[in-house]
DNA sequence: AGGTGACATGTCAGTGCTTACATGTCAATA
DNA sequence: TATTGACATGTAAGCACTGACATGTCACCT
């Protein structure tokens, strides 16, 4: 029971969907699930594989080009559903940002300020994007369907606050090394 | 050059220690390092050998009990600096609490707001002991060397303040669900 | 003397994930 | 008509990581 995320973001994107192809998929994690979730098609397709082995969804259709389109079924909706309600967010806590703050104090002042900064603009950066897809959700021309607008909204507002989380951070360790050289 | 952060922690434990075992360096993981980066005496063990191998680290003598003590070397520093100052942070973005805020809009309100209530529980739990460990490190009786006190200060107060994050998340999020039903 | 438990180091099987390789279809355009 | 490029699916080698197995030392207690 334990590391089968792939399997659990495939689940919610077919939920989200109604149905989509391997292909599909594999797109939907380079965009939507982006900030949240990674895997390429080369993870996608064997997952997918061994979960309608287990049951968890179908193939309805074989389109044009050998394209494979999966439904999730009722034991994947199930599997979905217990893993959200029941499982306890004991995250690995394993960041590459993490570390490199840890480590900083490592570094003499000045060195230390460097690193900083690129952590700031980095995320300066990142913020920009991400505001940007907020906003275009937000002004949706037609919204299709209400589950569709709103999915992935939580998630959209907790990477913006992660966000401007580390660049506050970012800022307020910089005016702190200042303060003591 | 990729995914050797491992070795990156490993470097930067045994530089502010001066020295130290794989049993001593496996026990930092669990207290000092754990909020930031995970690793098992199973992987520690391999990967000093390899470090060895590699002249990043070296045997200086070898205590009771089969205790072996490694020391970094100018090589060792060298990588450590290198990749301080140079490793662009793009984090792998996996995180299974930003998965679960994906996939919320997916429940019915009320299971929602048990989810996020969830979330909430935990990120008090996990404040109050991230701040335990912020005064306890703040009112330090007798500090042993400079380095060794702000060692992980920075990282500390990354941590606290994105678990205040997730709080508020949390809070915002069940409001507004609440608000809307 | 024997037992318990902390100290200390390792191996191994299995899974997760990345990168690269490999194959083939179909539509548009040069 | 040939070629390019998006569509579409897969396999395989290799590193990262987890959890379980395995071994042995030493100090302390009974």
């Amino acid at each position: 029971m334990r590391g089968m995320s792939l399997r659990i973001a495939l689940l919610g994107l077919l939920t989200a969907y109604g149905s989509a192809s391997g292909y599909d998929l594999a797109k939907s994690f380079e965009k939507s699930v982006a900030h949240v979730w990674q895997a390429g098609h080369s993870q996608i397709y064997p997952e997918l594989a061994k979960m309608a082995a287990d049951g968890l969804v179908t193939v309805e259709a074989e389109g044009a080009r050998g394209r494979k389109i999966y439904t999730i079924t009722a034991e994947g909706r199930a599997e979905l559903r217990e893993w959200l309600l029941g499982h306890d967010p004991t995250g690995p806590a394993r960041s590459e940002v993490a570390l490199q703050a840890f480590l900083i104090p490592l570094l003499d002042a000045p060195e230390a300020v460097a690193v900083l900064e690129r952590f700031r603009a980095h995320s300066e950066q990142k913020l920009v994007q991400l505001e940007a897809l907020w906003t275009a959700k937000h002004s949706a021309p037609i919204p299709e369907g209400t589950a569709r607008v709103k999915f992935g909204n939580l998630a959209l507002d907790l990477g913006i606050r992660q966000t401007r989380m580390v660049l506050k951070w970012a800022d307020d360790a910089i005016a702190e090394i200042r303060a003591q050289s």
